[in-house]
DNA sequence: TTGAAAGCGCTAACAC
DNA sequence: GTGTTAGCGCTTTCAA
């Protein structure tokens, strides 16, 4: 399959009866230009008429800049990530790249394969890895932006504002009049996942809480949960639970064991997705600006390409709490 | 931030002492390859010794192959597409391209972008067109694969076995003893998806099949179809659900109506996804091999690409029924 | 304000 | 079997 040749700039500048490079000047719109409103208008014909597009390989390579931005992670066929992604791709767009997408394997070699492979920056997702493990992605020559936690050794991090929205968590519960709640979380014990926790506790929890560690963030973990949550609990009436597919699972399990929610316990989850309609019951919520966060770090990333200072993002659109069934005072029944 | 300068053909050949033309000969496996085994050697040290790795826009530009495919999707934020994008970037790694993911907004604007961007080819995942719409995109001189659909003006497209696992949900529901079963489906009257009824009906249906249109593919459409299944509901005792979001939504409409699913009404649906589970109850599915497709139609396009001729592509791995708690004998209760 | 020219790193046709 | 060379389309310095 041959692609039909397209125009260069060249054929545009036979057109328009200027040099090359004139043409170049005009479409690269530099701010320092010296053209005349006749040539300019002569070139932005001529371009018009050919519908010339330049070239991004011939640009690439003249520049070094290839125009491609990767975003790497942990597993693609996560609903968490999608939001992000879309962002992502939408912005990419509007700043004149493309966002190529990639699963995180062999963290390790991979990144010297990114490196080889002439992307001009690198998006992480990746909870999962600890401070340690990121070092060398972060050390390396490349510009990285790991999205969606803090890090302490780097300001190349975006968030959104996980501590508000556990605040609103918080305060939902507490004005259901519940005082006693436990948490579910993440694995790690990683800086951005106590800030939820503790956030949380800073509103309701005077008292100890209870927190209970999945041992991953999807829904069999968060089903997996269930039985230590009704093992260890000791009077209270509800469980945060700080990522939203734990929570998915968690349901499941605690009506495989005849909990009702939420009469019996009310569960509250960090992140919104269309599932949560979906489940049963419908799961309350806190929805967090993922689309958002998408758009801003590689609007971040793309600042640190061009060498434009960038401190850490956290994206500023309100977390949005959504009611849906699976909360409700306590000890109702 | 500025990258450190990679190391170049030259660099590796100024080391091994041979040509630059040598190095290219070697690195680029030329079948027809005249090079000593010595002196393939001293290059093939100098690259690992200097790690080299070639350049890819210059690679680009000189081959005028950009090595870069566009995954077009509906919308990105719609877990039936994952496993598919998972098993295309896994499959465009090993051979050599970067996979580019994009979202179907304008299309006609759109395919002249994708003209001008320098890509070499377009995975193009949109039920929703017709085959019109599609004719602009067909036509073009770019190769497009148009992936999980049939095609009847064209070879290029790849799709998953429907009829097969039509007639596995069909047998399936047979040996639990249903005899009258309705169709809940997709809004278009498109080829693929008939070919999903057809197939169980030529198993079941002997008889008058009621066959419902959902007004798109998503949860919500799925839910709303449930009050006109149960308006034109004549003694049916399950439901077959040609794409499992729907199915999703439908379970919540049931649930609601005060329908109990399996005992008054069971539910079936194709494809599968970890979310089949946390649904209550848990959702009977057949699935299907998304991810091989994904991985084939990849290597499909990447034929046309390289101008080896290349049909259209079903993939044969067998569609797996996976019976969960949504199907049982009719009229049980 | 515009033109000329070099060269980014690579491939491939051709010469030796 | 290996070297020479032209040039892909573009940006950018320098000269006019």
């Amino acid at each position: 399959m041959k692609s039909i040749d397209r125009p260069t700039m060249k054929d545009v500048a036979l057109r328009a009866h200027v040099d090359i490079s004139v043409v170049s000047r005009v479409l690269s719109q530099d701010p320092r230009l010296s053209v005349t409103a006749a040539t300019r208008a002569r070139v932005e014909n001529a371009v018009r008429e050919l519908s010339y597009s330049p070239n991004r390989s011939a640009r690439a390579l003249r520049t070094s800049k290839s125009g491609l931005l990767t975003f790497v992670l942990p597993q693609i066929a996560n609903p968490l990530y999608l939001r992000m992604v879309s962002g992502a791709v939408q912005k990419a767009k509007d700043l004149g790249y493309q966002l190529v997408v990639a699963e995180l394997t062999h963290a390790a070699e991979q990144l010297r394969e990114y490196q080889a492979s002439g992307i001009d920056g690198i998006l992480l997702a990746t909870g999962g890895l600890d401070e340690d493990q990121l070092g060398e992605w972060m050390e390396g020559q490349m510009p990285v932006v790991v999205v969606n936690r803090t890090l302490e050794n780097s300001e190349n991090w975006s968030s959104v504002d996980y501590p508000r929205a556990a605040t609103l968590a918080a305060d939902h519960l507490g004005s259901l009049g519940h005082r006693h709640v436990m948490v579910l979380t993440g694995p790690e014990k990683l800086p951005g996942w106590s800030a939820r926790s503790d956030a949380f506790r800073a509103v309701l929890g005077d008292h100890e809480t209870v927190e209970i560690r999945a041992s991953g963030l999807y829904a069999d973990q968060g089903y997996a949960a269930a039985a230590e949550i009704l093992a260890r609990r000791q009077g209270e009436t509800a469980v945060f639970v700080t990522s939203m597919m734990l929570a998915v699972g968690l349901l499941k399990g605690l009506r495989e064991s005849g909990v009702s929610v939420p009469e019996d316990l009310s569960v509250i989850a960090l992140h919104d997705d269309d599932l949560a309609n979906y489940v049963s019951p419908p799961l309350t919520t806190v929805a967090l600006p993922m689309y958002q966060l998408g758009q801003l770090s590689v609007a971040q990333l793309v600042n640190m390409i061009d060498d434009k200072k960038e401190g850490p993002i956290v994206v500023t659109d309100p977390p949005q709490l959504v009611v849906r069934g699976s909360t409700g005072p306590p000890g109702e029944r």
